[in-house]
RNA sequence: GCGCCAUUAGCUCAAUUGGCAGAGCAGCUGACUCUUAAUCAGCGGGUUCGGGGUUCGAGUCCCUGAUGGCGCACCA
């Protein structure tokens, strides 16, 4: 995505009357000596260092400490023969810059009212003062534009709009705190989860995006072409395969943090590419995942947030910390139909309940586990607020776990729920090639019937599995989905850049 | 993919039944040496998302396309 196919083209006379303005502006200075984008200009402190250095200045006190900043111009303040300056910081820290025509003169202070525009760079060279009204700024002895906006900021008394955050993030990341944080929030968590895995002896991994088969997860690809074999690849959907070829290879503890893609609906809790945690550890199984998975979580919050009390803008506040409950998937669905659902239910039955509570189940994937995942969203999964662990799985929706120890028919598998969306998934992996083999083979079965998210058979991967993968654990977690749950935002907020279409 | 709603100045939004397209901020000119979204006086700024139609007359009604939001479907 480019800015070009996200602006109008516009000609030079075309030109909304701010945006030739400005570009008038810097031909003069350009004309009259001065320059509109210097390749640097001398600071010496940042905004955020004067604050902290100098912050406890009383009303009308100066100092003769003499600093360089610079930043942008949020606000201009002219009281004729006393300019006022507010430049902003990336973090959204502030400072006044105060520019006397007593102390530059007035040739200089004439310029600055000509030069600088709301959303230029300033740099300013002065005294730490404060203000008579108490205000903490640089009483400028010299001043320097130190790169000119061509375009004017948008008000900043109100929200950009929703599509406007997302057309124009580096916009947004100006005027909106909210949007500042974000960024800064999803980086200390990223940060945290990482950090835990260090220090529980995990490798950090990158598997391939571009993969000659997909497979991982129940998902249509996205496709494209290599030149040079002249061949279809696939854009990754999950790192799975590659990370338990790697479990095989002796990286017993191993995880990534990375992009998959999934050609599918984009809505507040879905994008076309989104980030995933993905983790196997040998000799784990799903309930030591699941104290990892909590502990991730809960360590991430109080990283980022310094707390596992969430508090959402909406004003509600929910609870991340303690120990999570688990939530049998057969039982929880048997209690709240009021009848008794094992995974022996034959589909017809299912079938039946389905159609009752009309619920809609493309007929092309219908088996045993579709149903009664189906059946248990609606009458359970949706009102679970509380992060829940709900476990042991149908078994033909889950090709690659294995079959639960005590339970015929599940498997060992949990997905995660925090305020009614799944967070995070769980498994102890299925390491029997021969079982993984038939799990294939029942997956191409369901391909060949028309279900198009259905696992391809890997060759390549069962012969890595057929020289013995240790029993193990293993995790997924979206990371968006995660900064969602500390947040409250919807995906496209916990995404820097997430995809637009153009416009036009 | 389907349905509903929206798109108006640089930004955020108004505009009664189809009857002269407006406000705030921003911009321009001027005044003002302690302002805090400074204030005061004055002035500009529009392909009403694109294309087609109905009408004496369309921001408003109809058709069509684009983008966005919400709901449904699919998915994590």
């Amino acid at each position: 995505m480019t800015t070009a196919e996200n602006t109008p083209v516009q000609t030079e006379d075309d030109l909304p009357e701010q945006m030739r303005v400005r570009r008038e502006k810097r031909e003069r200075m350009l004309a009259e000596g001065r320059e509109a984008f210097p390749v640097g200009v001398p600071v010496t402190h940042t905004v955020a260092q004067v604050r902290a250095e100098h912050g406890d200045l009383e009303a009308g006190q100066e100092t003769d400490v003499v600093v360089g900043v610079a930043g942008r111009v949020m606000y201009l303040r002219n009281t004729g023969k006393l300019c006022f300056a507010t430049i902003q910081d990336g973090e959204g820290n502030r400072l006044q810059v105060m520019l006397s025509q007593a102390v530059v003169g007035e040739g200089s202070l004439d310029t600055f009212k000509a030069d600088v525009d709301l959303g230029d760079h300033l740099f300013a060279h002065g005294r730490v003062i404060s203000s008579r009204r108490g205000e903490l700024s640089v009483f400028a002895d010299e001043w320097r534009l130190a790169a000119k906006s061509l375009r004017p900021l948008p008000v900043l008394h109100k929200d950009l709009s929703e599509e406007g955050r997302v057309r124009q993030r580096y916009v947004d990341l100006i005027v909106r705190p909210a949007a500042r944080d974000a960024v800064r929030l999803r980086a200390a968590v990223v940060r945290s989860l990482r950090e835990n895995f260090h220090r529980r002896g995990y490798v950090e991994v990158e598997t391939p995006m571009l993969q000659t088969q997909h497979g991982g997860a129940s998902a249509r690809p996205f496709t494209t072409h290599m030149n040079a074999f002249d061949m279809e690849l696939f854009l990754r959907i999950a790192p799975e395969l590659f990370l338990k070829r790697a479990v095989v290879g002796g990286v017993e503890r191993v995880f990534e943090i990375n992009r998959n893609f999934r050609n599918e609906g984009a809505d507040s809790t879905h994008s076309p590419e989104f980030a995933m945690l993905e983790a196997y550890e040998a000799y784990g199984d799903y309930v030591t995942m699941a104290a990892l998975t909590q502990d991730l979580v809960q360590t991430a919050a109080r990283d980022a947030l310094g707390t596992t009390t969430i508090s959402l803008p909406d004003g509600t506040e929910y609870e991340l910390g303690g120990d999570w409950a688990f939530l049998s998937l057969y039982e929880s669905l048997s209690e709240a139909l009021g009848e008794e659902i094992t995974p022996q239910a034959p589909v017809d039955r299912l079938m039946a309940l389905v159609e009752r509570f009309d619920l809609q189940v493309d007929p092309k994937k219908m088996n045993h586990g579709k149903l009664v995942e189906e059946l248990w969203e609606h009458h359970v999964g949706n009102a679970l607020q509380a992060p829940t662990f709900v476990r042991d799985f149908p078994v033909d929706t889950s090709p690659l776990v294995r079959d639960h120890r005590s339970i015929p028919g599940a498997v060992e598998k949990w997905d995660l729920y925090v305020r009614g969306f799944e967070l995070a998934t769980g498994y102890s992996e299925l390491v029997d090639p021969v079982v993984q083999r038939q799990r294939f083979e029942a997956q191409a079965r369901l391909a060949a019937v028309g279900d198009d998210e259905a696992m391809p058979l890997d060759e390549d991967f069962l012969t890595a599995m057929e020289h013995a993968m240790p029993p193990s654990g293993g995790i997924g977690m979206g990371v968006d989905r995660l900064l969602m749950a500390l947040t409250g935002l919807g995906i496209r907020e916990t995404i820097l850049f997430p995809l637009v279409k153009p416009l036009s």
